[in-house]
DNA sequence: CACCATGTTCCTTG
DNA sequence: CCAAGGAACATGGT
């Protein structure tokens, strides 16, 4: 689940129930999503701490800890990778098989999910320090952005994926908002006009804006209502649906919505890219 | 068995 | 030193 979007509806969703609340114990069963920070490093900072405040930094999570007087404040930095979750599982709840690490915050717990483990819940912050801007706020300027792109061959679509570039884009809203400044992902970004840096900056507002108001994308449902579990997000409803919402993005050999034409899928650096030849140039 | 998957980091090559 | 490309990480779905 994890764009800028997915994540930032967590952090919202997330934030008001968690803040204050001490952890009471921790328990890590996959020590490897605390790397670089050791289990008994990353247990005697985060046991004993109050939980003061949640945010988010592109795809990050930032757990704002207090701890005791003399101790000072730290930082815990989560990223779901490709399949993380994280939510509040009442104390009856069933651990979930891929469960990596779980917070004891008294009534509940917090439990960090991950079936592939490439997510992370670390002290380390490095990553932090690398991101480009957050693509909202006032700092992502048509300025800065064609700044970071002039000196590069590179397809505009990898530079969108590239979190020191801009934080927070993610394979899916790299196509989508392509689509919406209707740029080619395939033209190198030394290549692209003024006009079209400034589309494609309003596209990426526009596109991750809008999955925000939506509540969710990707299908987070927690299979099967769960009795007190958190979860994010429209189960069904009224609401457009994730795929409905989508314009290109999985839709290889669909018709475009705005042409008729089809929707091709490429692969760039290993990754597939979905736009429509004709609109996007 | 084959290929695909919302992401990041490390290693190699130029 | 930098840019760019590809492999690795780990598990599950189709």
């Amino acid at each position: 689940m994890p764009e800028l979007p997915e994540v930032e509806v967590l952090v919202r969703q997330l934030a008001p129930l968690i803040r204050g609340r001490k952890v009471r114990a921790v328990e890590v069963r996959r020590p490897k999503i605390l790397a670089p920070t050791m289990s008994a490093e990353f247990e005697r900072a985060v046991r004993g701490a109050t939980i003061a405040n949640l945010s988010r930094r592109g795809k990050y999570l930032l757990f704002g800890l207090r701890r005791a007087r003399n101790q000072s404040p730290v930082t815990l930095v989560g990223h779901l990778g490709m399949t993380g979750r994280m939510y509040l599982l009442p104390r009856t709840g069933v651990l979930p098989k891929h469960a990596a690490a779980i917070l004891d915050l008294g009534g509940e717990r917090f439990v960090f999910e991950d079936t592939r483990y490439f997510g992370r819940l670390t002290l380390d912050t490095r990553a932090i320090s690398r991101l480009g801007p957050e693509p909202l706020e006032d700092g992502f300027t048509t300025e800065y952005f064609a700044g970071a792109l002039k000196r590069s061959s590179q397809a505009i679509k990898m530079k969108l994926l590239d979190q020191s570039v801009v934080a927070g884009v993610g394979n899916i809203y790299a196509s989508e908002a392509l689509f919406r400044a209707g740029v080619s992902p395939r033209t190198p970004a030394r290549r692209l006009k003024r006009e079209q840096i400034e589309r494609l900056r309003r596209a990426i507002r526009e596109t991750l804006s809008e999955a925000i108001e939506c509540g969710s994308t990707v299908p987070l449902n927690f299979a099967g209502g769960r009795d007190g579990l958190f979860y994010y997000g429209s189960s069904g409803g009224d609401s457009a649906s994730y795929e409905e919402r989508l314009r290109v993005y999985d839709r290889a050999g669909k018709s475009c919505l705005e042409c008729l034409g089809a929707i091709r899928r490429v692969v760039q650096a290993g990754r597939s890219t979905f736009y429509c030849p004709k609109c996007q140039k």
